[in-house]
DNA sequence: ATAGTACACGAACATTTGTGCGATGTCAAG
DNA sequence: CTTGACATCGCACAAATGTTCGTGTACTAT
């Protein structure tokens, strides 16, 4: 299961309502969802919905307004795709108030996806639905790099010790496919079913996901390349005490 | 303006809002909130919403069903006490003028003020945020509710690499001019004049700063406790890669 | 006393919003 | 071609939910 194995009317969807529930505090209606998507019936929408919830993407609380929530754990899991264009995921959306208010800012506002094992990979992330005490918020200057597809892990685990990302740490990712040797990524083994965060080596055909730490009991994780998947790569690291 | 300023229904509104929030990860109606607080007008508690809306405590969305959404810096602010039957939060805290003159946005701003050495000195910080060479913003759930200003410093030197605090990274301090052993902290040495990072260290009259890197050029600073002055402690650690 | 203000109540009202259901189009399997 | 699962549409309906308004009470200032 992968987030492009979505219909796009789910994709959009999905990226609608955490733009909405990120810049609003609260979720959208279903009338909502569908005007942004293009969506003129709104069982059409309540359909879609219900398809999201049965891939556990979504939770929803039936006959209460404005009643989902996301599961952004498990979307991170999958690989949530962001806007190519605008680069941050909330201002993918036109014609709302969110997205002129976002405009005017240069800000980066990042939304906290979930944990990320660094150690033994957990091999499934447990997950809440919509985590409200997760999003942050940097200014221009604070990021060097190209703004974009940018989102948040909580690590889980002492795997990266030596790089001075600790248990607890929140790691800021940049969403893309691929990472250069050295490049502290979070990857997804298939096979394994988990998701772990390692530098990354590539020798030949072969992925090494290197931890750092010194102790035996972590262990580089050797893989052929095409049962690896690249999230993201690390470009910031955030700890609170 | 305190919290315990507000009538007893605004506090239970305020309560129930936040625990609501959370455990739903959508905010309650007029309806839900007014059989929780005893209220049995939604007239009622719509007046008392629109009270709370006045004093920047809640933002509204008119017309929409749930649009509203808690101003979580401001509470902080005015010195919420949780409800301990609620779990969360329980300690009671006496907030004081934290920066968030953004109320609509919910948000900390905090002032990158400068640079502080691991070693090295730097001027004062000043009280009065002025010119800072840039700014973070955070929200919300990202930091547990701070009692105090914060600010930000970038690090320089390397005292403090075991401590998982790098040269460069930017570290957020809640100002205050105490703090416990083993909080590091940003302090002010008289005679010296100099500001430096270090973990603190109460013993007796005499007040250790200490280091955390292995080298034997990095030696703790001991001085009498009358000659060291507090100025913040590290609540948080970010790191751009 | 009189007027004014803040707060509260309850009921009627108007939208907002989720749900149900019949009809349509597509596409691959039989 | 027929069948049937999918996905979609439109629309009607009922429940959920915010708003408005007339009334009442207590307290304060004039």
């Amino acid at each position: 299961m992968h987030f492009s194995d979505l219909s796009m009317r789910q994709q959009k969807i999905l990226r609608f309502i955490l733009a909405f529930t990120t810049s609003h505090h609260y979720p959208p209606t279903i009338r909502e969802i569908g005007d942004e998507v293009g969506i003129s019936s709104t069982s059409v929408v309540n359909y879609n919905l219900s398809k999201l919830e049965d891939f556990e993407l979504i939770s929803r609380d039936r006959e209460v307004s404005r009643g989902l929530s996301l599961n952004l754990p498990r979307l991170a899991e999958i690989g949530l795709a962001f806007d190519e264009a605008n680069g941050n995921y909330a201002s993918a959306m036109d014609g709302l108030a969110a997205s002129a208010e976002n405009a005017r800012s240069h800000r980066f506002r990042i939304p906290v996806l979930g944990k990320i094992a660094a150690g033994q990979p957990i091999p499934v992330i447990p997950s809440e639905p919509y985590d409200p005490e997760g999003w942050i918020e940097l200014t221009e200057g604070m990021l060097s790099l190209p703004t974009g597809r940018l989102f948040a892990l909580r690590v889980q685990g002492n795997s990266m010790i030596d790089a001075s990302v600790l248990n607890g740490d929140i790691v800021i990712l940049q969403q893309q496919e691929t990472a250069n040797n050295g490049d502290m990524v979070a990857a997804w083994i298939e096979g394994d079913e988990e998701t772990t965060l390692k530098y990354l080596r590539r020798e030949g055909d072969m992925v090494h996901l290197m931890p750092a730490n010194p102790n035996p009991e972590y262990q580089p994780i050797v893989r052929p390349a095409d049962k690896v998947r690249i999230n993201g790569k690390v470009v910031s690291v955030i700890r609170m005490l």
